[in-house]
DNA sequence: GCCTGAAAATTGGTAGTACCAATTATTTTT
DNA sequence: AAAAATAATTGGTACTACCAATTTTCAGGC
């Protein structure tokens, strides 16, 4: 009769709690035994239902505490790979070669082929991104370096490159620096390193240098690459 | 001890088999009691797991029968492009310029890692092509280029380029030879060409040269390149 | 009266068994 | 040889039991 199982059926139970706010944010919901009780299905299944949503990042359980609902804007959508990367994190060095070599050959292209409209926009970025460097804004500084990697691809007049970008590349920016922007930095000299890195592809980008281009995009990637490593082995 | 629970150990677990190839796309999981003994965990808890993964779509279950892996994370990431070239066909330049870097940065790699296994596998190809070269079985040689490409591709010991070449690049592949293998070539130049660039290439994984590799994979997909203008402006 | 700390109840985590229903493989019958 | 009946296998669900971490309760002492 039923077309979805009944585990599936619970955890839509769950999510609808979720959705129409009788469960908030924060909350514990009932112990698993009452709960199946109350919807009416085994603790297996209850639990199937609450393990897929602890996974989706959802709720999350403490031992012979209970489980609560956490914030849901953060993991909301999510793709495939995202999901694969956080759960492996050896995956992250074979993502990050993946990006070397992508964002090295974006770069080469882009110094191959950009042209006075794609100069004016990296350049309207790089001041943004100097801006933001200078008033310590790291808000301001994440966004514009990601508009910097995808004005870059733009400027290669590739539609390979710009859609690596604007998908996978992108997911595994935001996946890296969300790890790399909480970092303290006293000194301000990964700050500075960073902006020099920038300064260095738009400098070969503009000179229209290619090789040039990939080299200093190179050594970016593996300067972040590095400061992951120091902090994460 | 475990940092993590016993479901999601078993969820990396299964989750490992998908990313190295161990279970490809179609196959059946063994039998739920025994893959639970084997992973050490009961069947409630791998089930936990792979609920989780239906739920992610990376799996599907039929009652009564088995549970099976889905082709989702490859269609995830090469539909889009599937649909791409299929519609715009001047897009092929975009894409060998994209297989260039990705073969290259492949070979690279697999130069570096190749274990004993690997180049044995290679090495196997390497012979089945010659042969192929030989006989002048234009069927077996496309198929055994095929395998060659991908075998250098689990050389290289990198998920995402494993991924990245059992999808898209695969489809860019057949794309090219097709257009490449019906092609006359009376005095045997090409295919001759064609045999001493595997070759080139088999012989900088085998003596670990990394970038002697790139650069012979480069100068491979430089000449399918040159060859297909010449056909086709 | 209040604090302390140990015992008890509660809770999530895991394992195991049993049974059902759908599918598949095997055997039997025609 | 084909078809039908049967047995074995598989995922789906439920239930019980126990463990370990947490919380609550409550007795005892100051």
């Amino acid at each position: 009769m039923a077309q979805h199982s009944v585990a599936q059926q619970a955890q839509r139970a769950l999510e609808a709690h979720l959705l129409d706010g009788s469960w908030p944010v924060g909350v514990r919901l009932p112990a698993e035994r009452a709960l199946a009780e109350t919807l009416g299905v085994s603790r297996n299944s209850l639990r199937e239902a609450i393990f897929c949503l602890k996974a989706r990042g959802l709720l999350v359980s403490k031992w012979g505490s209970g489980v609560f609902v956490t914030d849901r804007l953060q993991t909301a959508i999510s793709s495939p790979w995202r999901q694969l990367v956080a759960d492996h994190p050896d995956l992250r060095w074979d993502t990050l070669e993946f990006r070397r070599e992508m964002e090295g050959a974006t770069a080469h292209y882009a110094a191959l082929r950009a042209d006075k409209t794609d100069l004016k926009k990296i350049e309207g970025i790089i001041k943004r991104l100097t801006r933001a460097y200078e008033t310590g804004e790291k808000n301001e500084e994440y966004k514009a370096d990601a508009d910097f990697h995808e004005a870059i691809a733009e400027a290669s007049h590739n539609s390979m490159f710009l859609y690596l970008h604007a998908g996978i590349l992108r997911m595994l920016r935001e996946h890296i620096s969300l790890n790399l922007m909480g970092m303290e930095d006293p000194s301000g000299k990964i700050t500075d390193d960073l902006r020099r890195q920038h300064l260095g592809v738009w400098d070969a980008v503009r000179k229209h240098q290619p090789e040039a281009a990939r080299q200093a995009m190179l050594a970016h990637i593996d300067f972040t690459r590095i400061e992951l490593e120091r902090r994460q082995g």
